[in-house]
DNA sequence: TGTACATCAGTGAACGCGCGTTCACTGATGTAC
DNA sequence: TGTACATCAGTGAACGCGCGTTCACTGATGTAC
C-alpha cells in the first residue's frame, strides 16, 4: 500500500527542493494568509523562476493540499506522541489537551489553516477528513476507557471547548481584555474532563 | 457628539449608493472571503466604473472597516434586543445565547469576519474593540445579577464555549460527523450557565 | 574507464487576467439670486 | 419664474503591479553499455 519512493540522488534533491518550497509557503501563509499563497513569490524567494516550481507541484492548489495534509499529520503525531496506553484515562486527556495547545501555539497559522475560516474556492481532499478523524481517535479512546457513556459526544465537547479558547486566542481576539489564556485553557480542560453537565 | 448628517436629496442618494455597495461587498465576502473583496468588481456589478466608488470610500480598507463596524453594531443590537431587565438572569443568558446563534447562523460570513481568522494586512480600528466590548456587557450584567462571584470570568467562559461550537459549525468542520449542532450548542449554553466548574 | 544517450531541472518569453488607485474631464443636478 | 453658477457623481484612459499557467528551449546530471 505504501508507494514505492524512488531514492536516487535526483529523488533526494527533489525532496529537498519540495521541502524548501513548503518552508517558504508557510512563511507566506503567516504573512499574507492562505489566500496570499503565491507560487511566483515563492520562486522569487528561492532565486528561481516560477515555471520551475511546476516540476514539483502541478499547481497552486496541490501545494496547498500538501501543506494542509502535512499539518494534519504533524498535529496528529504531536497528540499521539504524548499518550501512553499505561496512563490513566484522565491523564491521557490532559496530555492530549496539552499537546494540542502546544502545537497550536507553536504553529498558529497552521492551526488556523486547519480549523479556521475556510479558504474560499478551495475544497479540501477527502484524505483531510480521514486525518481529522485520526486526531479525534485518542480522545474517544480515553473517554471510552474512562467509562463515559457516550465517549464520542464527550470528545466533541472536549474539542469545541479547547477550540473555543484556542481559536480566539490565536486570532488575537483576547487582546487587551486582560485574560490569562493559559489558565482559561486549563480550566476548560478540567471542565471538559469533569462530569457531563 | 452625533455628527450632523446632511440630508438633502443628494445626501439621500449617497446613502443609497453606499448601501448598495455594501450589499455587493457582503456578497463578495461570502463568495471569495474578506481578502477577495474588490472595489473594481463591485463597481462592475453595479454597472459603474471603479473610480466612481472613490466618491464613497477613500479606499478598500475604509470599506472593509465600515463593514466590520456595521456587523459589530448589528450583532450588538441583536443581542441587546431580546434582553429585558425584568427577566431573571438565567433567562437573560439563554436569550443572549439564542440571539447570538441566530444572528451568526443567518450571517455566517459576517460572524467569521468578526471572530474568525484575521484578514492579513488589515488592522481593525480602535472603535472595533469598543463595539466588541459592548456585545460583552449584557453578558457580564446577567452574571452579575445572578450573583456570580466573578461575572467577567464567567462571561469569558460563556463566550468561548459558544464560539467553540459556532465557529466550527459555520466553518463546516462538523460536516460528516453526524453532530446535532443545535443541541450541542444548547448543551454548552446550559453548562456555561451552571456552576463554575 | 570512456562514450553515447536519456532524463529532467530550470529558463525566458509570453498569454490573459484582475487588482488599487490617480487624474483630467464631462455633464447632470441643486442652489442662490 | 428664470437664469447663472457651484457642486459633485461618474467616465475613460492610464499607471504599475502581481498572479497562475503554457510552451519551446538549454544544459547539466545520471545511466547503460
Amino acid at each position: 500500500m505504501v508507494e514505492q519512493e524512488p531514492s536516487g540522488p535526483r529523488a533526494r534533491y527533489r525532496q529537498q527542493v519540495k521541502a524548501e518550497v513548503k518552508t517558504h509557503a508557510w512563511q507566506q501563509i503567516a504573512d499574507a494568509g492562505a489566500s496570499g499563497l503565491s507560487l511566483k513569490a515563492i520562486a522569487t524567494q528561492m532565486g528561481m523562476t516560477a515555471p520551475a516550481l511546476y516540476r514539483y507541484f502541478a499547481n497552486r492548489d496541490e501545494l496547498l493540499t500538501e501543506l494542509i495534509l502535512t499539518a494534519y499529520r504533524q498535529l496528529a503525531e504531536a497528540v499521539e506522541a504524548d499518550v501512553s496506553d499505561a496512563d490513566p484515562p484522565e491523564q491521557q486527556l490532559r496530555r492530549i489537551a496539552a499537546a494540542f495547545r502546544q502545537w497550536s501555539v507553536s504553529h498558529p497559522h497552521r492551526y488556523l489553516l486547519l480549523y479556521g475560516t475556510p479558504v474560499p474556492g478551495y475544497a479540501a481532499p477527502p484524505e483531510a477528513t480521514t486525518l481529522a478523524t485520526r486526531i479525534f481517535r485518542p480522545l474517544v479512546n480515553a473517554f471510552d476507557r474512562a467509562g463515559a457513556a457516550d465517549a464520542f459526544a464527550r470528545s466533541v465537547v472536549f474539542w469545541t471547548r479547547l477550540h473555543g479558547v484556542l481559536s480566539l486566542d490565536l486570532a488575537g481576539h483576547f487582546t487587551g481584555m486582560g485574560i490569562d489564556t493559559e489558565r482559561l485553557y486549563d480550566d476548560e480542560v478540567n471542565s471538559a474532563i469533569a462530569a457531563p453537565e
